[in-house]
Order: C-alpha cells, then structure tokens, then sequence
DNA sequence: TATGAATGAGTGTTCATTCAT
DNA sequence: TATGAATGAACACTCATTCAT
C-alpha cells in the first residue's frame, strides 16, 4: 500500500471545468454509489468503483486524490439536495412547523435510498472523514434555530438539537434496515418522539 | 493458505479448560476491545489484537476460528451482564417502571465504554455477524413485552419497541460520541422520548 | 482480508491485451515452471513465482485469481502442443500407426521437461484441479478410438484406453524420475508393453 | 514454523518398548492412515493425526520426531506385509510364475487401500523421504532376480525390472483412482502388459 | 510420561495508489 | 488527458514443533 498524500487528501483534486470531466465524476459517484449499495462497504473499493463506472482507475484518481475524497464527495451529493431542503425549513412560520418539515426532510432523504444513506453514515464517523462533510454539525445548527424559535424557545437548545437529530437518524435507519417504506407512518411516529421529548406530545404514536 | 473452514467459523473453537487457557482467552477479549477503542475498526486486526495481549497469533487461533469469532465473542462478553439486568426488568410493578428500568441498563451499558459499544454495534450489523450475537431481537422482545402491559398496552407493540430502542441507541451513541458522561440527564431525557412516543409524557425534557 | 472469492477461482482473472500483459503471463508461467522444477511442490508458492518472475505478488494476483488458477494455465501450457500433437495421431492411417504416434507424443512431452510434467500430473489429481485442465479424459478418448480402429478393434476399448495410458505415464514418469533421456529406447519399451498388452507384440522389449 | 531436527530426523526417536508404547504407535500410525484416507495430503497435519489417534499433539512427537518420520513408518507398516510376500515370490519355480506372484502381491497391496497406497507413493517421490522407505528399490531388485531366471533371463533385468514396477504402479493406482476392486481382471491385465513387455505374452489382455 | 497451550514463520490474497505509455 | 499494468504493505489464517505443567 502507498500512502504519501502530498496535499489535502480530501478536496477534490481538480475542479472539473470542461463538461466532459463534469461528466465522469457524475459517473463516478454514481458508481460508488451503487458499487455501496449492491455490495456494501466490504466491497467499496477503488477498483470496484471505476469498473463499474466504465472509467480506467487512473482517471478516478484524476478527480479524486483518494478513497475517502471520493466517499467524502459522495456524501456531499447525497446530502446536496437534502441542505437546500433543510436550509428552506427555516421559513416556516412557526418553530413547530419548522421542526416538522425538518423531520419530513430526514425522513424522506434517509428512505430515498435507504442502504447508501446509512452506510454512509457509518462511513462519516470514521475518523478520516469525522465531521469532514460538515453536513452534520450544519444540521444541528439549523434544528438549535429552530428549537430557539418563541413557540418552542428551548432552553438548550443545541443539546435539545443534537438529541432530537440522533432520535431521527435512529429511527430512520433501524426503519431502513426493516425495510418500511410508509414515509407518513415513520414520520409521525418520529414526530410524536420529537414533541414528546420537547414536552409538547402531539398525539399517542403508532395509534 | 487460506481453505474453507470446516466448522461453523463462529463459534469458538475450543473451550479453554485449563485455567491457563481461560486467562488467555480473557487476556484476547480484552486486547480486543482496548484495540477496537483506540484504532477504530481500522485498525483491528488480528495480528493488532494478538500483540496487544503480548500473546501469539497462533494462540488467537487456537481459541477463535476466526477474526468474526473473536468480535462475537467480544460483543457476548459485552452484552452479559447487559442482558442479566434487561431480563430483570421484567420483574418491575408497572410497564412504565420496567421500562425506565430497561432505558437505565441500555444507558449503563452503553456509557460504560461508549467508543467500544458503538463499534461493536456497528461490527454487528455486519452481513457476517448479522443477528448472530442474538442481542438485539431479543432485547426487542422484552420491550415488546413491556409495551404489553397493562399500563402501557400499546396496541402496535413489536414496532413500537423497535422504534424505542432505535431511539435509546441513537441517543445514546450520539451522547458516548459527544463524550456526555452525566447518566443521569441522558437518561431522563430519553425518558422523555420515550414516554413523548407513547403518548404519555413525563416532563418537559432537558429542563 | 481473505474472503470468499466471487468468481470461478480457476479461470484466468483478465485476458492480457497489452503486449506488456501477455508478457507478464509469459514470464509467470515461466517462473512458475521452473520454481516447481527447483523446489518442488514445497517450494511453489505465489511468493516464489512472483519473484522468480521479478514481478510484484500483486501482478500474479491481476491474471491469475489464485494459485489453482497459476497451475491450471501452467498445465494447459504445458499441454497445448502436446495436445494439438494427439489430436493428429489420428490422421495416421492404420490403428498401431496411431498408437505409436501417440505414444510417442506421450514421451516426448514427459520427457520435455520430466519433472515439471511430473509435478503437473500430481497436482492435477488434486481436488480443486481434478480434471480440470480437461487433458486426461480427452487423451483416453482419444486413444480409446483409436482401440477402436479395424486394426486393433479392441471389446473393451475405454478400459483398455486407460490401461495403456496408465502404462505410458508410468513408465515415463518412471525413466524421467530416472534422468533417461533416450527417448527412442524409452518408446520402443513402451510399445511393446502397450502392443503386448493388445495381444500383439511387436520385438521383444529392451533387446 | 519451527524446523531445528538436532537428530535424524527420519528415524522413530525412541523404540517402543513398553506394549503401553506399542500401542500407542500403532494408533497414531492407524489415524495417520485414516486422516489421510480421508482428508487427502491437504488434511494430513500432525494435530489432526494426533486428535484422530485420541492423543496429545506431545505423544506424537515423543515417537516420532517429525512429521516426516510419521509418514515414513506408515509407508513402512504399509509395506510390511507386502514385503514379505515379495520375498516370497522367488520361492516360485519358474521365473513366470515368481513373477506373477509378485503382480498379484503388488496388485492385492496397492487395492487394498487403494488411496492410502496412491497417497503414500506420493509421499515417497518427495525429497525428504525419496527412497528413504527403500521399498521400491528393494523390490526392484527382486524383480530384476526373477528376470533373471533361467525360463526369462531377459539381457537388462534392472531397467526391465524399473519399467515392470513402472507399469504394475501405473495401472493399479489409475484402477484404484477409478475404483476398481475386481482384481482377478486387473491382474490379468497386467500380466499381458507385462508379459507383451517381454515378449511372451500369454493372452489377448482384456477380452 | 502425557498433556495441550503456546509459538511464529510462512502462505494466499486484497486493494489503495502510482506512473509509464 | 486517459489508460491500466504494476506495486507492495497489510491482513487472515495454518501448522509443525516446543515446553511448562
């Protein structure tokens, strides 16, 4: 094995301009992807990933200074559309409201494709990428806004955050794993933890 | 070289009967766990394991056919005296008191060596270790059973229980990562999600 | 890591397109020949071959998926001309003619390289390689028709076809093992076993 | 692994005198003899012999300094019998029938255990036991006497005698790999093969 | 004398990464 | 810029042999 990163092993190497690069690393994290899904991190490797992408390993490593930029990109694109949703949640009028459309968010990006968003997810917390995709941290910072709002008004509200996210990411992913689909029915049932835990229950979850 | 095992690969392969063999076996369980702390599933090896118990790799292998062996075994270890003190929630008055009980000893269990714990829930959803260690279906089970009493009685009980612990292990995972070492708070406010799912709620969470 | 390989383990891993490739396979095989030829087959490890061949152990593993894979092309090597040889026996005209010419291919392919063709028979009675290169059960079909030629029409022509074979390879591996390197003596013996055991003698044998 | 043999390391490191010995040698040679029959060269490891035998790994190499000596007295037991009857073979009148006696010893050897036999001449062809067990020269010998006699006096006895062992060998051990047990007809077989090889031969082989 | 726990060099194999073409 | 052949450190696992008990 050769391990010599010369710069940040995590950036991107190279910021595909011309449309055909786009291309490729579109094609590759696609790839990865579903090399993940199919195969699980057991089989996530390099070689896998530019196979099945149709592409030579050398030009992966091209666009990809290594394994964990290409994991770590990946986890961008998948979070991508999911902050620009979270990001809207803030305008809902009320913080109960907000909170709501948060979890519908979760919910939705987690059971989108369910195996990729919690294998990456393991994959975040190993320690070359811990925090890297800051994807994370932002999200709680959003749900601390939130929790800040009048009708919720927490008093602390980033731990009150970081439980209600960790509630969230618990459920979905024991929920992916059993293979539900019903996003409404999980949504409430998460919603009801959520309220409950902020003392302000909704209705009796699972009724 | 490397052929097909011959016996299950899971289980271990010889019982140690002379005390020295205990000690050994004792010896590996520990270094297992203290490698799978510090490195992280990177760095647990069997050759890292061996070492750290200043103990051949061959004596490894006298003793586990194999690295998923060696990590069962370690999860079972983990999970005894987790398992002893979940059976006896059972025998509490109410299901509200049973289940305090039950979010008690999940708490204990996993703030006693956070990093350890979570690695090794990680390691269990493992295709390979998959349900092997039996730890948590059962533990399921009796929540489900608590869920059925009387003062409980919820109506949809196997999933319900299977969202509570999601959201125990959630909470606490993200607390041991944080490094929270206050039980007491963890606790009370995963009560609070707790009871806030099934529509009874204590008191307002993180006050 | 070691796991289960997911693909045949005999068949070769990549078909070598480069001239660079073909040439790497080239010098394997060769390597792998004369490893077994020096150390037997105690000294035939990848290791070994991959250092006789002053290729990295990585190579090996790009054209070949394992070791059985490496003995399996060095025994089709080995067998090519030899059998393109065979296939021709059976242009002679009359049976005898083509069991001679038979025979002689048999000799002068064990007497090549005697060890190496030693070696190769008794790996390819190995389980994961019995039958595998496909040579055996060809050649006894082979000589079994021509058994059956008018000349020799033999009742028995199968069991009679492994008999002779059984004959030629013992008697060879025999004078290989002995360093003769006389091979028109060597052939004559054979004849006469084989012609003997038809009912037919030729000369008396060794005169 | 650890190879440091202070001592010869072919010859039983102490004679059994005790019949408690005794016996003890003869059941680790009788599960050498059933690891092998049944596991194949890949099984046969000295703790698999050991376990098989009921005994420590420790007794085994208080009898026998090493593996190889093991196998060498199993060639030896294995041998035995057969040598004696053998020898037997020169009391016969005529050099025909000492040396059909002695096909039909060979062929009752090799078919009584028939992979047991094919296993052990594999063995005997490896360098660190080549000719150790001295059967086959010995045997040729013998051969090569009764070539000598007066009704075959054949002009190169010793290569004739090297080529009759040769096919005798051949054919038993093809027959036995095909499982062959009818043995009036194998020897038959090889009379003709044989007797063709000296220019007498006495029937149409295999009709 | 018997036991079996312990040893550790050796073997097959993988995979992230480099670099000549 | 793309290719894919080549690299080699690392890892899982085996087994002949030793030696304390």
């Amino acid at each position: 094995m050769v391990r010599a990163p010369t710069s940040s092993p995590l950036k991107p190497r190279k910021a595909p301009r011309q449309p055909r690069s786009e291309h490729t690393v579109e094609v590759l994290l696609e790839a990865a992807a579903q090399v993940l899904e199919r195969d699980g991190l057991e089989g996530f490797n390099t070689n896998a990933v530019a196979r099945r992408a149709g592409v030579s390993i050398g030009s992966l490593y091209q666009y990809f200074p290594g394994k964990d930029a290409l994991t770590l990109a990946l986890m961008r694109r998948e979070g991508a559309r999911f902050h620009a949703e979270a990001e809207l949640t803030l305008d809902q009028p009320t913080g109960a409201d907000a909170l709501k459309a948060m979890i519908g968010a979760c919910v939705r990006q987690q059971l989108q494709r369910p195996t990729l968003a919690h294998l990456l997810d393991l994959e975040e917390s190993r320690p070359p990428l811990r925090g890297a995709a800051g994807g994370g941290a932002r999200l709680i910072d959003i749900v601390a806004e939130i929790l800040g709002r009048p009708d919720l008004s927490h008093p602390r509200a980033k731990l009150a955050a970081a439980d209600l996210m960790a509630i969230v990411r618990g459920m979905t992913d024991a929920a992916g794993e059993r293979g539900e689909s019903d996003i409404t029915d999980l949504q409430a049932r998460i919603e009801a933890a959520s309220f409950g835990y902020l003392g302000a229950p909704t209705t009796r979850a699972g009724d």
